[in-house]
DNA sequence: TTGTAGGCGTTATCAA
DNA sequence: TTGATAACGCCTACAA
């Protein structure tokens, strides 16, 4: 762990001064025995150049930050596997915050900007309070939001579209002949949470179908109380034919009730998740699911981030990704399912970006395929 | 995004010196007075540190670098859910790299500390090559490697023991009655293939069992590969009455084809996988899996690493994690396998390092719980 | 073509 | 207790 040598060491080193070095190394034009010696000294000392340093001159880090509540969540995995190589290609290094999903950690990442180890921000608010909202117009450098966030934040902003989502799902669902759809919600004091539960009853004025409030569980977005949320829903309303899940994990605990009472899915209930992650694909039967287009999303903040380092004073840009619907055994049967191909969804990465990248062979170490 | 106050704005503002301005900011004694002008001018200039001109004078970066071949690896998933918050406990940011399993990437990365933009690194190299020790023993920053490395490689080490892991695999299927084991693997040229056929091997001998060609079938790490894997086996070896695959995502591949081919998990067959990822809960039936502690590799490669930036002369350090056996439904049917409690496996974090932390509501965006 | 010198924002030393 | 000043490693006028 020697100190690695500096300009000053090659300039000694090469008996030229410490400008001809940084020129050389800059490719400036220079003498070419200069270049020669410079370059031999660099080599013989293994000189590799101090990026702090580098930084601190040229006001520049080349990272990144994405902040997201929790990288163990399926929908920000498949987004930073998106961002990180569009931002390595652009010579980016990528810095994960996980914020816990808590209010004060989002701020202080926000104010942290001032401290300038970043060079942008990509983040993924729990939810938009007002403190967001000033600490997003005082923010020390271009921050791109997921999720909506009101006209006039200064900010770029991807989105998607969970009302159309919802849509989509129930527009299957009622196709497919299910009258008694269900809807169970995570907490409704979330920003998703509350979209979801209103393009649930927006979605069935649609379709003409009455609001039944029995139809209707909140819990939390995991597996555990999904599962939970659906007993309950089975005691008050048997006669339910399809469950709309907020999310995956809650569709999966709704899968394990179902299959311990008997039911059977989908001859008996239908099941839709959302946010079509990973698991979905997994699951048996394998579960029918909305993409809300985590990979697109996480590819566009990328592309926005890197849009605006490049030219910070244009107007800031709001992306929309729109969501799909990934048709799977949960709503169709097993057999049907494998007519609409192996998932469904078209290419969640979009746009020949490939979501799911060879990664070589890890060695029972690997991604999923 | 104006320009941000340095402690010269401040030192103006409070008509001090900038020797006083940091001073005061860093705690040391100072007159109230000038304590006073300083804060308030910090406070109503929004002053704060730049981090890059602190780094460059405290040779520090608090910023610590993981590479691995891929996020999207639930394996990886695991670590660096475990290694974030042990690291930011600590004051350290978290780079990520992906070296999507390609061993220049991985030397450019150790080359790269060069650069000094982390303060050390802990990496996961494909394969462990000639290159890599040279790089390893020309580290500029302290590096911990997870996975198994020569000794005297100078570096922190973190391994697992999947011999032992195998091991575990076979003795419970033995236990359960099964004596035509095959074992399905990932490509031997790679370590952990290497390793894994070999621990088969011995496996079997310890238990008396024959080495059967048949038995055994080579494909890659992934789903589609497991499940063409395991169609040749049935092909070739219709008596198999338990499959030991390298890793979960060949395990559930396996699953699929089992169900396909009317064969029983895990009466007609039983299933084991290997990593006990969060994908083996989910799989139907639940995978019984080889635990080779990922969680737990990643906090001590964490701590390991820690330690090593207080104390950079200490000797090189190895530290080995036991596999345990997640027993679920894919081995001894669904209904034991709740008597196992839920997943089997006894708290995969380990010592009250709780893995799967509570991430509060992320409304539809939710790790698994 | 090259070298000297100043500055990026901090910290730390040394006089005053 | 304070201020001037010199680093940290690099880049870049500007002068030679």
């Amino acid at each position: 762990m020697a100190e690695g040598p500096t300009i000053n060491t090659i300039a000694r080193h090469a008996g030229v001064s410490i400008a001809s070095v940084s020129r050389v190394l800059n490719g400036l034009p220079t003498r070419e025995e200069t270049v020669r010696r410079v370059l031999r000294a660099a080599e013989e000392l293994g000189y590799v150049p101090n990026s702090v340093a580098r930084s601190l001159k040229s006001r520049r880090t080349n990272q990144v930050a994405f902040a997201m509540a929790d990288i163990g969540n399926p929908v920000y995995l498949a987004m930073v596997r998106e961002i990180q190589p569009v931002l390595r290609a652009a010579g980016y290094r990528l810095l994960l915050h996980s914020t816990d999903a808590d209010v004060a950690d989002e701020l202080d990442v926000l104010r942290g900007l001032g401290e300038r180890y970043v060079d942008g921000l990509i983040m993924i608010p729990l939810r938009v309070t007002e403190g967001h909202l000033s600490a997003l117009a005082a923010a020390r450098a271009p921050v791109v939001v997921i999720g909506s966030v009101p006209e006039g934040a200064g900010v770029d902003n991807v989105r998607t579209d969970s009302r159309t989502g919802v849509r989509l799902a129930l527009d299957h669902l009622y196709g497919l002949g299910r009258r008694r759809i269900a809807f169970v919600n995570g907490p409704a004091d979330t920003v998703p949470g509350a979209a979801r539960a209103a393009a649930y009853r927006e979605a069935l004025d649609a379709l003409d179908l009455p609001y039944d409030e029995d139809l209707v569980e909140v819990g939390d977005f995991y597996r555990a109380e999904g599962a939970r949320a659906v007993r309950a829903l089975l005691d008050r309303a048997g006669d339910v034919d399809a469950l709309m899940c907020a999310n995956d994990l809650i569709a999966l605990g709704a899968l394990d009730v179902l299959r311990r009472a008997g039911r059977r899915v989908p001859e008996d209930v239908a099941v839709v998740g959302m946010d079509d992650t990973d698991l979905a694909a997994v699951a048996w039967p394998s579960l029918t699911s909305v993409s809300l287009g985590s990979a697109r999303r996480g590819r566009a903040a990328a592309e926005l981030l890197l849009d605006r380092l490049e030219n910070g004073e244009r107007e800031p840009r709001v992306v929309t990704v729109e969501p799909r619907l990934a048709v799977r055994a949960s709503t169709v049967g097993a057999r049907a399912a494998e007519e609409y191909g192996e998932n469904g969804a078209a290419g969640e990465a979009g746009d020949g970006g490939e979501g799911a990248r060879e990664a070589g062979r890890t060695a029972g170490e690997e991604g999923i395929r």
